[in-house]
DNA sequence: CTGGTCTCCTGATCGC
DNA sequence: TGCGATCAGGAGACCA
């Protein structure tokens, strides 16, 4: 499940294919994957299949989807993806539970993956396809004016998260430091697998209530987000099922895991069998041993 | 405003 | 071998 260091690999494995080319030629495959200016639910719902009354026509899908654009630069703030074109034209990608990019160099035969929703071919005859099963992803067609705002919106990158920057914004919400963790708002680019890995790290109880956190202990907090996320990046991220670079190739951060998916075995610190439980509606593991309640006092 | 719950979706896995 | 039930979860909608 595509976190921030698994979005990241994406990125960087998708710049040599764009940056400096023209698309050619992009081709939407299934309509509710973009969502443009005007769609209803706000701008940035997603948009519903049976919304399509307000379908633009297919020319102006593929002006939004960077069709005779010129790639400028590749974006990211915490899970989202931009694809800045120098005409101003931006598109966003979220990659969802399962979505992923795929670059194929021209002349080489490659078969299409199932779930292929949206196909872009380069100035250099480079295909690169938007493919997720699942469809928790999507695409938002914006302006770059309004990309400063829309990550103004969400928290500070989770890579270079502040302590200080960090404690100030958890010490306003009395809820579990593991929901806090998930909300993007709050700070971008932490999915399950790292807030969890994140807790451990920092031998704090993913329970505690973020507003009774000490300083000294939300301070160990960003430290082990940066770290975790920086070691998994090193590694290409975590490959569950579906996440890979544009290449194909799979992370391998997943054998470094300390308690995602390892609910029942030893903690990897004392040995004894790592706690599981549902908090904030998703599947955690944490060792009640080595992230012990809050100190004494609070 | 806050915090909790529901919903979308497909594929893997499990029990029978 | 087949088939239904269950689970996985990012993030917006929705509600108390």
């Amino acid at each position: 499940m595509p976190e921030l260091p698994e979005v990241e690999t994406v990125r960087r494995s998708l710049e040599p294919h764009l940056v400096g080319r023209t698309i050619v030629r992009a081709v939407l495959h299934r309509r509710d994957v973009l969502v443009v200016p005007g769609d209803p639910i706000g701008g940035f719902g997603r948009q519903r299949p049976d919304s399509r009354a307000t379908r633009p026509p297919k020319q102006a899908r593929r002006a939004h989807l960077l069709e005779s654009a010129r790639i400028e630069a590749l974006g990211r703030h915490g899970k989202e993806l931009a694809i800045l074109a120098s005409d101003g034209r931006v598109l966003l990608a979220q990659l969802g539970m399962t979505g992923r990019f795929v670059a194929n160099r021209p002349g080489r035969r490659a078969r299409i993956p199932d779930h292929t929703h949206a196909t872009w071919t380069t100035d250099d005859g480079t295909r690169i396809r938007f493919v997720d099963p699942r469809r928790f992803g999507g695409l938002w067609a914006i302006h770059r004016d309004e990309l400063e705002a829309r990550w103004a919106r969400l928290g500070p990158d989770a890579l270079t998260i502040d302590p200080a920057d960090l404690h100030d914004r958890l010490k306003r919400s009395r809820r579990s430091l593991k929901a806090a963790l998930l909300d993007q708002r709050v700070l971008a680019g932490v999915g399950n697998i790292y807030a969890d890995e994140s807790c451990f790290l920092a031998h704090l109880d993913p329970h505690r209530p973020t507003n009774l956190l000490r300083p000294s202990e939300t301070r160990a907090l960003a430290e082990a987000v940066r770290r975790v996320l920086a070691s998994s990046l090193e590694r290409g991220g975590s490959t569950l099922r579906d996440h890979a670079d544009a290449a194909g190739v799979a992370g391998s951060y997943q054998a470094d895991h300390a308690v995602y998916g390892r609910g029942g075995q030893p903690c990897l610190e004392c040995g004894s069998p790592l706690d599981t439980g549902r908090l904030a509606q998703r599947a955690t593991v944490w060792c009640r041993t080595c992230q012990g309640d809050a100190p004494a006092g609070s």
